[in-house]
DNA sequence: GCCAACGTTGGC
DNA sequence: GCCAACGTTGGC
């Protein structure tokens, strides 16, 4: 199994909105890279931290877990969406979503901050400068630390 | 709201 | 294929 990191502004969809619907399909991805990440190396099953971007604070605020595999993205087809794309196929849609559902809301937010205040998290993609994936991918090793601060019961085998 | 970082687009 | 212009992300 493998771990991530996936962003979210809390204004558009935050954990708490996760827990409430369970399960959301990830879409509106439009950067290959992670596109590619979703299609080529998440697999269900996988770890996922849930990252509030644009937020007061910013950092980690729970847990999710992929719940469905990557399919195609139905906003890329949708003329009334922001993420419409013209250029994508039906038949061959350039655009994927995983689904993921909720697993932990953390007590509170570890805050951007305390992540890269941390000596065992360096190296952390998620706290490389100029970073702005929505999806990338992190240790074990980090994953558990990121766990271990919050004070999670999440725990991982 | 500012601005640094960086991905994408498009002229050549 | 280069690279300037432009758009977006996201911390602050």
């Amino acid at each position: 199994m493998r771990f991530w990191v996936m962003k979210s502004e809390p204004d558009v969809f935050s954990i708490d909105d996760l827990k409430r619907e369970k399960k959301t399909g990830w879409d509106s991805v439009r950067n290959y890279q992670a596109r590619n990440s979703m299609r080529d190396d998440m697999q269900v099953g996988d770890l996922v931290l849930y990252y509030h971007s644009n937020a007061e604070p910013s950092g980690v605020a729970g847990v999710a877990k992929v719940v469905g595999p990557a399919i195609a993205d139905p906003t890329q087809f949708d003329r009334k969406s922001d993420y419409y794309d013209e250029a994508s196929k039906k038949d061959a849609p350039t655009w994927l979503m995983v689904t993921v559902g909720f697993v932990e809301k953390f007590a509170s937010v570890i805050p951007l901050e305390a992540l890269k205040a941390e000596k065992a998290l360096a190296g952390m993609p998620l706290i490389q400068k100029g970073q702005r994936l929505s999806v990338m991918p992190l240790s074990k090793e980090h994953f558990v630390k990121v766990l271990s601060m919050a004070g999670a019961k999440t725990s991982v085998s």
